[in-house]
DNA sequence: TAGATTGTTAATCGATTAACAATC
DNA sequence: TAGATTGTTAATCGATTAACAATC
């Protein structure tokens, strides 16, 4: 097994992604450190930094190829497989996520939404069938899942979380805001809203 | 002034704020450093020395109030007094967000939204007018903004956030998965969503 | 009072930045 | 080749944890 990585160095990946998607759509071929770091408001120690706790992507006196450096940053991040999901409450969140192309292409492929309303249990939404949540557990033991996404409203989060863990699911994508409990072997990310709200009037308040 | 507070203790304040509320609501008094950090997984000197950045609120021997902590906290987050909002873009994550209540009830008021679809200008969102996102700068002009929230699309998120600069806003909320360029006077929070999802990803792929 | 727990100082740990030899 | 730029080691910086005197 490979050491454990940074967690800041594994949180800035995604925005490494991003950016080099862009630079790859619009045709650029080769990009230094200094240039991509530039843009990304950090040092090109620290992106070389980075990149070098997952390999060697770079050439001395030339820089990265976008698209290779594109490639195996997508394959570091698993971006080259698929993912099977299911999502958890089709409240206002988790159709804005739904419907959100991003996802499904790349890879991460959403099997069924779960929810209690009787007004949308049997309907699709996005063409994914709609099924009742007391019927999470048997779908999950009939069908192999990797990342649960809850949407579902904060009373009910822990509990969904349990049945998923339960169900084998070993990725949690959480936005009730509340601190769930899961087993050290399941990954957890959480988006709290609100949270960067308030973090963004304290920063105001406070002034930093 | 005072001096400046780590960024990684102001990132924690909104979680030790959701958790206080939660304790309130239970009527809970009192608690201590050792509990409500284990609480959150963080430990207890984590907790003593972030609070002492802001001030001091507890009691030897006792612990904290939790009426008054919470109350302090808001406070220091600027959450008791009003916030007037703009939300540009009422897509799907736009609209989701206003149909989420616990911003109103914490004073941020959103005033206006701005869209450039033919279908909903004019219209009323949750009872907030939609304008031509053309009369942004017109509003902004004429009324004192001081958050701009943007849930447009990438292709228009800088020139929205460089309106919003020069209207006078000093925070912006942002949902485009891009990285704005604004000046330094002003406060820039995002949430890029899909980036939370590769990073589980990434995260699942690596192991850490 | 005795026990508990804070606020804060000092020690440790981890992450960022700087520097440079290797090399395309 | 000469100039540029990587990957990596060492130095710096900042954040977390431990420890403890102060005190409720």
């Amino acid at each position: 097994m490979r050491p454990a990585i940074s967690p800041r160095t594994l949180a800035r990946l995604p925005m490494y992604y991003r950016y080099l998607e862009d630079l790859n759509r619009q045709g650029v071929e080769r990009i230094s450190s200094h240039l991509l770091s530039g843009r990304l408001g950090i040092t090109a120690s620290q992106l070389r930094q980075d990149l070098s706790a997952f390999g060697q992507f770079g050439q001395q006196g030339y820089g990265y190829r976008v698209d290779e450096l594109l490639r195996s940053v997508a394959k570091v991040m698993g971006l080259d497989r698929e993912h099977n999901l299911v999502l958890v409450g089709a409240g206002n969140i988790g159709r804005a996520l739904l419907s959100y192309d991003n996802f499904s292409r790349r890879g991460f492929k959403v099997l069924r939404i779960f929810d209690v309303s009787p007004d949308i249990v049997g309907q699709r939404i996005n063409d994914i069938p709609v099924d009742h949540s007391r019927n999470l557990a048997a779908f999950l033991a009939e069908h192999p899942v990797e990342i649960g996404v809850i949407t579902a409203p904060s009373a009910v989060a822990q509990q969904t979380a349990d049945l998923l863990v339960a169900g084998g699911v070993t990725g949690i994508w959480n936005f009730a805001p509340v601190q769930l409990k899961v087993p050290s072997h399941v990954f957890l990310e959480h988006v709290h809203i609100s949270d960067s709200l308030f973090l963004l009037s304290l920063r105001m308040q406070a002034g930093c």
